[in-house]
DNA sequence: TTTATTTATATCGTTCACGATGCAAATATA
DNA sequence: TATATTTGCATCGTGAACGATATAAATAAA
């Protein structure tokens, strides 16, 4: 039997591999700075706004502190970012920059368009993006909310 | 600084957001019945094709074997496969549903439906969805190439 | 002000992913 | 045929993800 089952005819399938492999291609810019792909994304949050609460990082990121944390705690191990208990509210973990995660910026200034260009294939351009943007901004608001 | 550094221009994120909130909903259906996503994914492929080595699984699904081995082997453990030496090339390991493992597909019938319709969104409509197959099959090919 | 509840983070256990490496069977080459 | 190379799979170590659970601080309720 079944349509239903073919892998041909699975979204999620499809975003499983996008995903992975799109990771893949951030792997060697990443790694040769120490870096794994969660660990630029969180890089990507405290570039926009320093100094924030574990919670605020992983809610941007829409993933667990039980995930984020030990995460953390690995670029601390590593120079990258400090963290330190909040001064009004004691509960919190605030996560900060160190100048070497803040110069990671600059030595890392030339992955974003590296990736990119390695993604642009016939149905993939500047003109087709915001439209594939939309659509899967709009499916994980969806299942976000479910 | 940096437009290219917002987490809103960033493709991966959006990949990799999605695929992980699109297979956490299916996990509470699949974990009723004591499987994982990539064990389902598995399963897609040997319910297409029954008895085939380890390496086509893997290639199937664009992954290692380092990563499928283990995963076979915990559903070998749970009676859902079998894994036996190939008869013409030794070092095959040709995988077999098991009368369980092939028995899930019934149990599992209502999964893509249920799943499908939770994805169902403004911009996500089966309208849509081969537009975004195609350009989701285009990334994975241009990456896979590389 | 006790007590209860909520909130922020951390710990633990299991299962992927995946690079690096190992090993044995099959195939190619000398 | 002996040797080298390739192929198929497995093992190992590390870093996510994530459900379940724990702990302490903050807040609400009694």
């Amino acid at each position: 039997m079944e349509e239903k089952f073919k892998l041909e005819n699975q979204l999620c399938f499809r975003l499983y591999t996008a995903s992975r492999l799109l990771t893949q291609a951030y792997h060697p810019l990443l790694g040769e700075h120490g870096l794994t792909y969660p660990q630029y994304l969180v890089l990507l949050v405290l570039w926009e706004k320093d100094a924030q609460p574990v919670n605020d990082i992983a809610k941007r990121l829409l993933l667990e502190t039980n995930t984020v944390t030990p995460l953390l705690k690995r670029m601390e191990a590593e120079g990258i970012v400090t963290r330190s208990k909040g001064k009004e509210d004691a509960r919190q973990m605030i996560v900060k920059l160190t100048k070497k995660g803040y110069d990671l910026q600059k030595k890392l200034a030339d992955v974003p368009e590296t990736v990119g260009n390695a993604v642009i294939c016939k149905s993939v351009t500047p003109e087709t993006v915001p439209g594939l943007f939309g659509m899967l901004d709009d499916i994980i608001e969806q299942l976000n909310r479910q």
